[in-house]
DNA sequence: CAGCTGCCTG
DNA sequence: CAGGCAGCTG
């Protein structure tokens, strides 16, 4: 913050009237300031001319036959008219200019004292002259140094500096109707005639804290906002399309590994068609949507998931054989007494060189994509594909085997959908597991499960089984294994199996984990940054990320509000150390009962949740969220149906198949498995919509916190919650019976 | 100051 | 839904 420490000293007072954030505060007011800085600024242009006229004009200067009629209005002959057809957007603003200097005798100097530069004379003057000295510096400089100009000369010299000005005006323009509150500044004038001066305070929290229009002027915006969408979604097929591309690049080179691959060891392949055929379902869900038809028979022979899983196969048996440490010396075996073997190791290093050198193209490639507009997503998806790049060059220098755009394009995304099955055992769990599906939250720490079988509510397990495990016939045992293997160390398995999936994730998983993947998608790249950052990825501690990012990164989430003391690992408590889906689940049906839960209701509700400060709030924000949704909604009913012509809020009520009743239940039941949302609450919904009702028709709205009256009548309103709530397990209890 | 709430934003 | 912030309350 900039002026967080001159928002710090200014006074109470002022801070408090950051209450006026009203729903519509600005509304009225920032269109007004607008118009009439407008207004203003055309009337300072132009003090003779009639300033309706050359206000309308500028709105519809883009409209042709509003400039001509202006041009009219303005018309004096004029032998520049010509050379300003090429500008017709700028007609207007043409004729102004034109018609000052017509007044002024058309000579230089009369710039500087018309109307035009009443409000910047200064900045206009040096803007000319420089920029029109660029061009001819002895006409700036002294204009009237050349009497014997010829009419000719005349007509550049004006012509330059009318095209100068010109653009100057237009820039002014483009920016006030960007900025209303600069154009305000603009002029003193004007301030008197706007009741409230804006504080530089008041300014800054409206640029801060935009306020919501109302429905009829949010509507207007929301055309300009589905088109954005549109675009996007443009963006975002296309970028699929490019996928799509570097797979089918991909499905050739491997079509030449498996030349070479066949022909020298055809043992391995029992060993690899176990993890073939778990990772085919896989892939076919990524599939099933490419328009480009493929058969399964052609996926069997030609998927990049399988053939990555081959070289990994390849490798691995190597390693077996070789009886070595994994990753020292690879390229000093190279040379071993068996031909088979270090022909394979070759081409075992040589793809890692390719994945490395193709990640590192494809993260290029796509960033670039993705950089040429400011995108969020942009540093919560691919930082996560540069980790294997960073590893894989632990493995040795490049073998130029293809270009780099084949590289690119065949290992492109290879490893996004590639749930690394090979190591999928032991390092899958941890990050697939937990970024499958905690909304901000530390989950149950697995070792409870793996420890002492499943746990007693007996839904965690399916709701963290990532796609993999349910296809592949593991189930998610522990984030927290015994490392024991030295295939740990191996570059493919460090965590970026789980961000790296969640890039096409949404489209992939399965069936059952869609929802949750969407729920809790920032969750998952929150935490995927938060583990890069943590967890630079040096090939030398490679055993340290699976284990230490489940843990160490959740505790970081909470920072300083953490009791740490409560996140051991192996405290091996049956409380929960955080809140899953089934809790927020939990939270959203008792709002039925209850809008404003006190803390320590909460506590007495969720007794399975070990709390602290951090998950007190969090529950808390929950119902602020709830909250806030829910009245959200309550206003936008109000305001329709006033707009509807309702006028008595006895026409106002709220049934089980009311518009609004529906929203608030896809909202807080989405599944609608809640079959006894409470009759209460339909009571509450209706008195709320009518108290929204009425305080809109008195015209309370114009009161910045006029809704406070109404939450004050809201939070007296709340049931008892049923005693069923606090079962940890009361979903199943609810929800199943 | 802590706790809570609401507003805005991402 | 979460984060950040401001304001209110006790």
């Amino acid at each position: 913050m900039p002026d967080h420490d001159s928002t710090a000293l200014l006074s109470r007072q002022t801070k408090r009237r950051r209450v006026d954030i009203g729903v519509k505060r600005t509304v009225g007011t920032a269109s007004a300031f607008f118009a009439k800085a407008r207004a203003t600024f055309f009337s300072a242009m132009n003090p003779q001319g009639s300033e309706q006229d050359v206000e309308y004009s500028v709105v519809q200067h883009a409209d042709g036959e509003k400039s001509n009629v202006l041009r009219k209005l303005l018309k004096r002959a004029n032998s520049y008219e010509d050379a300003m057809m090429p500008f017709p957007g700028a007609t207007i603003i043409s004729q102004l200019l034109k018609n000052n200097m017509n007044k002024n005798g058309g000579t230089e100097p009369s710039f500087q004292a018309s109307g035009l530069s009443s409000t910047g004379s200064e900045v206009h003057q040096e803007d000319i002259c420089s920029n029109s000295s660029r061009d001819s510096p002895p006409e700036c400089l002294s204009p009237f140094g050349r009497p014997t100009m010829s009419q000719f000369d005349m007509d550049r010299l004006c012509d330059e500096h009318l095209r100068a000005k010109r653009a100057r005006v237009e820039n002014i323009i483009r920016g006030m109707s960007h900025s209303p509150s600069v154009a305000l500044r603009g002029n003193e004038n004007e301030r008197e005639m706007a009741p409230q001066s804006v504080s530089p305070r008041e300014s800054y929290r409206e640029n801060k804290r935009k306020q919501k229009l109302p429905q009829q002027q949010q509507q207007s915006f929301q055309q300009l906002v589905s088109a954005r969408k549109e675009q996007k979604r443009e963006e975002r097929r296309q970028l699929k399309q490019q996928l799509e591309d570097m797979q089918k690049q991909l499905r050739q080179l491997q079509e030449k590994f498996y030349q070479i691959y066949d022909s020298t060891d055809s043992e391995n392949d029992e060993d690899g068609n176990l993890s073939e055929d778990s990772m085919h379902s896989e892939i076919l869900d990524v599939r099933a949507q490419d328009s480009v038809g493929r058969s399964d028979n052609e996926m069997c022979e030609l998927d990049p998931g399988q053939f990555i899983d081959r070289a990994r196969a390849l490798i691995r048996e190597q390693e077996i054989a070789e009886n070595k440490p994994k990753r020292e010396g690879n390229k000093e075996r190279d040379q071993g007494p068996n031909s088979l073997h270090s022909e394979g190791k070759h081409l075992a290093e040589t793809l890692k060189q390719e994945l490395n050198t193709a990640m590192s193209q494809v993260v290029d490639t796509v960033v670039k994509v993705f950089s040429s507009k400011p995108s969020r997503q942009l540093p919560q998806v691919f930082p996560p594909l540069q980790i294997p790049q960073a590893r894989f060059a632990v493995n040795g220098e490049n073998h130029n085997f293809h270009t780099a755009n084949q590289r690119l394009q065949c290992f492109g995304d290879v490893i996004i959908p590639n749930p690394l099955d090979t190591f999928g055992t032991m390092q899958m769990p941890s990050s697939t597991d937990q970024t499958e599906a905690l909304p901000l939250v530390v989950r149950k720490n697995s070792s409870d499960q793996s420890a002492s079988g499943p746990p007693a509510g007996g839904h965690h397990q399916s709701l963290h089984q990532s796609p993999l495990s349910t296809t592949t016939g593991f189930t998610t045992s522990s984030f927290r294994h015994p490392f024991s293997l030295p295939l740990m160390a191996y570059p493919f398995q460090n965590p970026l199996g789980a961000p790296s999936a969640s890039f096409p994730g949404k489209d992939r998983a399965s069936p059952e984990s869609l929802d949750l993947t969407r729920e809790t998608a920032s969750l998952r790249t929150k935490m995927s940054s938060h583990h890069m950052n943590h967890h630079p990825c040096s090939p030398a501690h490679p055993p340290s990320t699976a284990e230490g990012l489940s843990l160490s990164l959740i505790k970081s989430e909470c920072g300083d509000l953490q009791d740490m003391s409560d996140i051991s690992p192996f405290s091996g408590s049956a409380m929960q150390e955080g809140l899953s889906p089934n809790h927020l689940k939990k939270a959203k049906l008792m709002f039925f009962y209850t809008r404003y839960p006190s803390s320590n209701m909460l506590k007495t509700y969720f007794s399975d949740v070990k709390f602290n400060r951090c998950i007190t709030s969090q529950l808390i924000k929950w119902f602020s969220n709830f909250r806030e949704f829910y009245y959200i909604q309550m206003e936008k009913y109000a305001r329709q149906a006033i707009n509807d012509g309702v006028t008595s809020t006895e026409e106002l009520s709220i049934t089980r198949d009311c518009e609004l009743y529906r929203a608030l239940n896809m909202h807080y039941n989405k599944a609608n498995d809640f079959e006894q949302v409470p009759e209460r609450f339909l009571e509450v919904a209706q008195i709320t919509l009518r108290e929204f009702f009425n305080a809109i028709i008195a015209g309370k709205d114009v009161d910045p916190s006029w809704k406070k009256a109404i939450y004050k009548v809201i939070c007296k309103l709340d049931s008892e919650v049923p005693e069923i709530f606090k079962s940890p397990n009361c979903l199943q209890e609810l929800l199943h019976e």
